[in-house]
DNA sequence: GCTTTACTTGAACACTTGTTCAAGTAATAA
DNA sequence: TTATTACTTGAACAAGTGTTCAAGTAAAGC
């Protein structure tokens, strides 16, 4: 049988995204790629790099997506969409709920320089996507003129990262909606004054 | 020099908030307590009822606490205060600003059945003691009498913990402030429609 | 003083971890 | 067929883990 590498990373991601990457043991690992050591050293140069390509993929897949959310016709419409998507998933897709980011962050300083740093440009990038959400909806009339657009990019990541680690450990369907409601209620509503830039 | 349990378990609870309860290893320990392995394991059954008793009394106290927020004159005024204050503790206590519980949930399968359920035990514990606010808060009419007392409970916590959760990743105290205020802003202003009970 | 009890010590143990590499197998080229 | 190259295998390794226990030390009781 030919290896086939899309399927080999697509089997780790699910590995490290259930198990995170300390408990996922090289030979966790082998019996999920179904591979003996030796040739996953010899594709990947460690379990760290094997890592850091997952998050790479997943970075990508993550930028992809709320990029489209930025320029669908109604971006909070899209927006709701690419946030309950991760928290409805079906019981055996439960572990997706968490962000595979915000999972790995706990375990930061056991991974190796270039992999934490990987780690850290999938937030930062997310940050950056979501600066862009808001700004089209402003553009389209969907959030007032007056958002705080970089405070309020931060404050929505957040919700949402909050939302996904409710949402992993709490089945409560009706709890969930009731959160992403309130969520595109208060992001509508009023801000808090923002300091002045100089004083 | 006699053996003093108070500061035994304080710096335990220290590095086990630091490093996480996998990372800190019986040799860290054996460092953090100035104990040999033999000492540690007479009075302590294990590394796992070690960290028991350090999440142990991390629940009493945070209990204690939200209790007195519950009867404060001003529950909102002392919300406010609890929420801050780890959120801004000096860089030397950094680590403090994740909870504990929080931090842990990722391990909770490395841990004895025992431990694990104080871990949820104290989670739990949270969610009924912000009932307990918000109660007092809509008695003492600082929160409108319709808030959905459950719900918000629920989302008030997730709310915290989200905070924790990005004040212990991002030094920007403005940035803080601006979600702490929102925070209070979306806590006075409307709640989604919740199900009716019965249908 | 001596005996008994309570506590401490740290080398050693069994087990798990990520990783290596000589030997083996399959595919390709001549 | 034979020679060369590319890839796979899995036992073995060094370093790390939590834990034990025989031996040692200090304290308490008489």
């Amino acid at each position: 049988m030919k290896y086939n590498h899309t399927e080999a990373i697509e089997k780790a991601t699910q590995l490290f995204w259930q198990k995170g990457f300390q408990a996922s043991g090289m030979r966790d690992i082998q019996h999920a790629l179904d591979m003996r050591p030796g040739s996953i050293y010899a594709r990947f140069k460690s379990k760290d790099v094997l890592f850091q390509t997952v998050v790479e993929q997943y970075n990508e897949c993550n930028r992809r997506k709320l990029v489209e959310v930025a320029n669908a016709v109604s971006p909070i419409n899209a927006l709701r969409e690419f946030i309950i998507t991760p928290l409805t998933g079906s019981e055996d897709k439960r572990y997706a709920r968490q962000c595979l980011l915000v999972k790995t962050i706990p375990e930061l300083d056991l991974l190796g320089i270039n992999c934490q740093q990987v780690v850290m440009e999938g937030i930062t990038t997310s940050r950056e996507c979501f600066i862009l959400v808001i700004e089209s909806a402003i553009d389209k009339n969907e959030l007032p003129a007056n958002t705080p657009v970089s405070n309020a990019a931060d404050w929505l990541m957040n919700q949402f990262i909050g939302l996904r680690a409710y949402a992993s450990i709490n089945d409560d369907d009706m709890g969930i909606k009731f959160m992403v409601d309130k969520l595109f209620i208060d992001l509508t509503s009023a801000w808090p004054e923002t300091q002045a830039l100089s004083e």
